[in-house]
DNA sequence: TATCAGGGCCTAG
DNA sequence: CTAGGCCCTGAT
């Protein structure tokens, strides 16, 4: 069926944006998201006009949120003073970027992994984790596999895990495991719950600290207040913004500025050196 | 071949 | 509060 998007939205620059590590491009134009067990092909036919593989229900009850169309990103890139150039610029290229909002576990054990590996490292740790402990599902398009549930990742020994060149993520991912599975941190409740109560309670599993707990509120929760500071944000910061960050005084938007940037820094790394 | 840094975190001092 | 160490990969 048939969608009318109207606000920003560019699939690519979302799948290149560096918060999902499974999206997957297809020819033409074609882009598979999952999240838990739902998957979605959609393709890009006119302008603001997609067509998407799930029934409409599935769209409005899931995909509409996921990818945040239930806020404008025009408003947002509107805010932007006419001082600060840099996010301007940044905005304008990434211009078309959401922010998604994906299964909480599932960025909890991502972003444990993310930490001192590159992206594409990052992939392919993930997909590691879905083909070994996921349920797989054969689609019109594809053999995927889902990404593992905690109860399904609890069987596995810090050893095994180490097999999938996790590292010392692996015993991070083993405790966070736990710690949920067991629900003594409880994903669920945080959907409730304040931006700082959220951003604490992730620190609780180890392996979480600032950065990663950031970056879950942010690509779970939809919290658009926080604005993770990782190695390129900071080297923005540094060179462009005299070590003073950027993000508070844009309030509830901030995380989505610093995606835009983070966008740009990852696009334009000659410029940084 | 050797070195370096990657969407950091933890521990020791 | 800061300095090192950490598993492993891909880029140079």
């Amino acid at each position: 069926m048939l969608v009318t998007i109207t606000d920003d939205f560019d699939l690519k620059k979302i799948a290149a944006s560096g918060q999902c590590f499974r999206v997957k491009e297809f020819e033409d134009g074609l882009f598979r998201f999952i999240t838990g067990n739902h998957i979605l092909y959609i393709k890009k036919c006119e302008e603001q006009l997609y067509e998407i593989s799930c029934s409409s229900t599935e769209w409005e009850e899931i995909w509409f949120y996921y990818f945040h169309l239930d806020r404008s990103y025009e408003e947002v890139r509107g805010r932007i003073g006419v001082r600060d150039k840099y996010l301007r610029k940044a905005s304008e290229e990434g211009r078309g970027i959401r922010i998604l909002k994906q299964d909480p576990w599932e960025m909890v054990i991502t972003f444990i992994i993310s930490q001192q590996k590159t992206i594409p490292s990052i992939k392919s740790c993930v997909e590691a984790l879905c083909l070994n402990y996921g349920d797989k599902i054969t689609t019109a398009y594809e053999e995927i596999y889902t990404f593992p549930t905690a109860e399904q990742l609890c069987p596995a020994t810090i050893e095994e895990l180490r097999e999938y060149k996790l590292g010392y993520r692996a015993p991070y991912i083993s405790d966070a495991t736990h710690k949920i599975s067991s629900s003594k941190v409880d994903l669920q409740d945080l959907y409730t719950r304040s931006d700082k109560k959220v951003f604490e309670t992730l620190k609780q599993i180890s392996g979480v600290g600032d950065k990663v707990s950031n970056c879950i509120c942010l690509f779970a929760y939809g919290r658009t207040r926080l604005a993770p500071v990782d190695t390129w944000i900071k080297k923005v910061i540094e060179k462009e913004y005299k070590g003073k960050n950027p993000f508070p005084r844009y309030k509830d938007a901030a995380g989505i500025m610093q995606q835009y940037i983070f966008y740009y820094a990852l696009t334009h790394k000659k410029e940084l050196a």
